[in-house]
DNA sequence: GTAAAATGTTAGTGTAAGCTAACAAAAGGA
DNA sequence: TCCTTTTGTTAGCTTACACTAACATTTTAC
């Protein structure tokens, strides 16, 4: 089942309000997004109907556990791509927030999977013991570093 | 400007079809994106009002400028995650290209400029030259080669 | 227990971008 | 030339998703 941006944005929002309170409501997921109450009431209906959201007219809102696993998986992809974004290619932590949200639609649970796993590879590598020496151009040792060294060299770009 | 989506790729489309033919027409356009050509048409003269496609009705269709330089950004924006999906997270190349697409629409030329920086660091370190150890878990020497070999040893998931 | 405040819903509007049906113009071949 | 095919346009529909205005329900405070 393929959703829209929205879709998911809503998911992901029931799902951190969620974790906060008791009672998930309309405005909540209003505020939080941004967007006023009759849009959320309108999205949540859309979701009850394919089954990723419980809710009855004037009564809380929670997520089925096939919405939940949905949930989980997108702010996942949010998190993964945000530290990627932060970490490896050192984007300041607003643009990587706000680009890491947007991108999160679009990119597969295959390719975050994949991301995932790279990002581990290159943050780990500072931990492994080997004879890097920071200061040759020719060394190839922890690319982490001398990526990161060349990004901060072009940074006016 | 913030273009939409669907607008990026119009412009994508024409630039593409200009460097082929002399004249891009209204059905070159619908064929490509497979869209019909009351679609096309209506996108066009969208673009045309905000200066990034000259046209007339019944001529042909081509980019002021400033859609040229616009459809180049878009074009240089997918290629580098295009790269990036294929050749570093090993993503195959019909969902990289799917992928790279759609991501493309969300992603800042400022991360693009990064990301392809970070590419370039990573896709050349095969050519440096040091004391490189192949099986050694504990190297840390060329981490594309070794984050490669773990992706692998994971593709199942 | 009731009135005010907060919250939720309905109805209808707008925009972006696709679609079909129907019509108009241009191009090409006999 | 003129008739057919190709190409382009217009009008109007649909969907997703935001919005406002107006109304309904629930909660809270006294």
């Amino acid at each position: 089942m393929k959703l829209t941006s929205s879709q998911e944005e809503y998911l992901k929002t029931i799902y951190l309000l969620e974790m906060n309170s008791t009672k998930v409501r309309v405005t909540d997921i209003a505020n939080k997004l941004k967007i006023t109450k009759p849009s959320v009431n309108k999205g949540i209906k859309c979701l009850r109907e394919i089954g990723l959201v419980n809710y009855e007219t004037y009564g809380n809102i929670s997520l089925t556990d096939e919405g939940e696993r949905m949930a989980v998986g997108i702010i996942k992809r949010q998190d993964i791509l945000e530290m990627f974004l932060e970490e490896v290619l050192e984007i300041d932590k607003k643009q990587a927030v706000e680009e890491a949200k947007a991108m999160k639609h679009v990119v597969s649970e295959n390719t975050a999977i994949k991301l995932d796993k790279y990002i581990t590879e290159v943050l780990n590598l500072g931990d492994l013991d080997c004879n890097y020496d920071e200061n040759s151009e020719k060394c190839r040792n922890c690319v982490k570093i001398t990526a990161k060294n060349r990004l901060r060299k072009n940074s006016s770009i």
